[in-house]
DNA sequence: CTTGAATTGTTATTAAATTGACATAGAGAA
DNA sequence: TTCTCTATGTCAATTTAATAACAATTCAAG
């Protein structure tokens, strides 16, 4: 029940990982789970779950352990899926057209409302049931509709240029998958896949064998 | 120069962004670099810089700094990059369609030598001249060919059979975006990439502000 | 050639994260 | 109801990671 501050990083990236795995045991009809038992299926040490749990309140019970669906239904809670969020993506390249078409994201919650390019290629397009748009639109498109994150798909070159666009719109929170570190203020939060990163940690590991 | 053993996880994931910003210094012409300067642009203080790169030796000089050129090649040799690597992407949906045309990854030695799926629409299909087969054919297309890393874009259900298949073919290398965690032999190496793992990341700090 | 400033490599210190330990609440059986 | 056993919540210990400190080395100026 805390509320939120100084939680590590660390804890909390794990959180969606608990919410994937409480998930599958919810598919899989299990009332009740321990910290061992849920240990041995997620791969963390009992205590840490334990311990990461905890950070955000007492959600077991001494002597018989989690209740699945009201631990799912918990950190779903503190990560926000409670309510919807109404999403848009920049740059409709090849990335940007598959996190488009990308059905799971839908399912949690997050509305695909505005696909924005600045190739009048594209300009146009439907996908999805999108159109995609002039990102000289975004700004009056933006006026007229809450966007609570933005996806940035376009290249290295261009992203900076967008997130600076997006704060101008008050968009507050940005995915990134441009190969670069965004400078934003201090009140937007952005999360960066940066796919070449992992390849390269994955070809670090394939020359140590 | 040390060969590899025991250096952490925190180190090795922080490489790509050295490699990544000291290609950018590169292509400014910049000669030399203090862990000072480094620090700056990137991010990390100038000690974890220094400590991080003397895991695997001194590169730099005293009172001088460090040589771009030669940091750039030798974090490159860290990573794997002094050789290409042959690739293969199965699941050939949105995910897999955008990864195949994906540039970037060849610009980095990644070379795409095959595409496989189970559903009849898209086998048969080229993309980005790369035709997708047939995943019962992978075995036999193995064996001639060797591959050193394989993407795994297909839906979470299919994810392990798939894992199974590439172990069945001696691949050691597996960069996975089902969102799922593969149970896989101690020589396979993995790299996740999980997008709502990572998307709910986002949400939290959004539910936060 | 000498000196002073700069900057590394490396050790020491501090901070953070993980693991272990255990008292205690509650479940479940008799 | 009472007793036993399980498993949490939490504090302590340990391990790991990050930061700071500094001696040693090199550059570059005079």
């Amino acid at each position: 029940m805390t509320s939120n501050q100084n939680i590590s990083m660390a804890v909390i990236r794990r959180l969606p990982k608990y919410h994937r795995y409480l998930r599958e045991l919810l598919d899989k009809d299990v009332k009740r789970i321990s910290s061992k038992e849920l240990s041995e299926i997620i791969g963390f040490t009992a205590s840490q779950i334990r311990q990461d749990l905890n950070n955000f309140g007492g959600f077991g019970q001494q002597g018989y352990g989690y209740n699945v669906e009201d631990l799912y239904s918990e950190i779903g809670k503190i990560l926000g899926l409670t309510k919807t969020y109404n999403t848009i993506i920049i740059g409709a390249g090849n990335l940007g057209q598959a996190l488009a078409n990308y059905a799971s994201f839908a399912r949690f919650g997050f509305n695909l409302v505005g696909i924005f390019d600045v190739n009048p290629k594209v300009i146009g397009l439907k996908i999805n049931d999108v159109e995609v748009r002039d990102m000289d639109d975004l700004k009056a498109f933006a006026s007229e509709t809450p966007i609570d994150i933005a996806y940035i798909c376009t290249s290295r070159a261009g992203a900076q240029d967008v997130a600076d666009a997006l704060m101008a719109c008050k968009i507050k929170a940005v995915w990134n998958f441009a190969p670069v570190d965004l400078r934003v203020d201090d009140d937007v939060v952005v999360e960066n896949v940066h796919l070449i990163d992992n390849l390269l940690t994955l070809t670090y590991f394939v020359k140590e064998q």
